[in-house]
DNA sequence: TGCAATTAAATTGTGTGCAATATAAATTTG
DNA sequence: CAAATTTATATTGCACACAATTTAATTGCA
């Protein structure tokens, strides 16, 4: 944590003008981008947060919620009912650990792991209307991993 | 538009990798930066997306609601119910047009417009957590917001 | 061993986002 | 000027996010 910076009323209103918000550059950001997404997934037959999922999934799986949770920063009240829709779509399943019977673990279906190679289409597809350079979206990302990293909660 | 990019199979496999997913970066990052908002913001009695209204209010008010849309680019199936929250919670009022009836003016009450004082506290208390200097953060603004209007809808 | 503390997932409740549609008012056009 | 079109907002329905709580299983430790 830094040392708090001492900021003037009007440095402080300044500071709320929306065209000066990081915070609401990310959100309009991601917004955007999350509908631009929605017609291709919509395609697979697939939202955004459950397209995350199947990415943590083909990389690798089973896993436990909780694993996929960690990956994507989203706890159990939001994957509960979204996995709960993809094993409802036929993608995957969830089957109690026998070993710790608290977990519940995710598996791919056949038609789940299947989905990939349609899915390895997108990618390519979004990368045209992104107008960045290769080197300049990596940048990007990485600054981007930078400050999600300083906001982790302690 | 660009022109389509051709890859090999490995390529695009390796472009689904969640690491290397732009758009998951902002995602995750917007999601951490609002949950960080959140106690903040609770003290005022407002959520982000309440806070952003505001903001957009703050600045000049009043306004319709298709002109807070166009700048949080936002529509009325998001900002009708959220209006009408701050409208009960007693920080705006809305009113149909007289000139056009099709219109509704948003206005700041004044609660609404007090709040302000207290929220410029805010920005200063969440750029202690962005470990980033100001230019950086100013930097990496501006290229979301160009990121942003390459992704513009038309 | 026995029980308090911890952990994993589910549940509940609230507030977005957004597509699709509906409603009503204003504008355009033939 | 009346019908067709467009515009502004509201409504409906679905799927997140997440805080707070609950339930059940496991772990730690006296």
């Amino acid at each position: 944590m830094t040392k708090p910076v001492k900021t003037s009323r009007p440095a402080r209103i300044e500071a709320l003008r929306l065209e000066n918000q990081l915070c609401f550059a990310l959100y309009a950001t991601t917004n955007r981008m999350t509908r631009l997404y929605q017609p291709l997934l919509a395609e697979l037959g697939i939202t955004y947060p459950q397209y995350l999922v199947l990415l943590v999934l083909w990389e690798q799986a089973p896993r436990s919620v909780g694993a996929i949770g960690q990956e994507l920063d989203l706890d159990s009240g939001t994957l509960t009912p979204l996995l709960k829709r993809l094993e409802t779509a036929g993608f995957v399943t969830r089957i109690r650990d026998t070993a710790d019977e608290r977990r519940v673990i995710i598996s791919l279906t056949e038609a789940g792991a299947q989905l990939r190679e349609r899915a390895a289409e997108i990618p390519g597809q979004l990368a045209c209307r992104v107008q960045l350079s290769r080197a300049e979206a990596i940048a990007l990302r990485e600054q981007l991993k930078q400050l999600q990293r300083a906001l982790a909660m302690d």
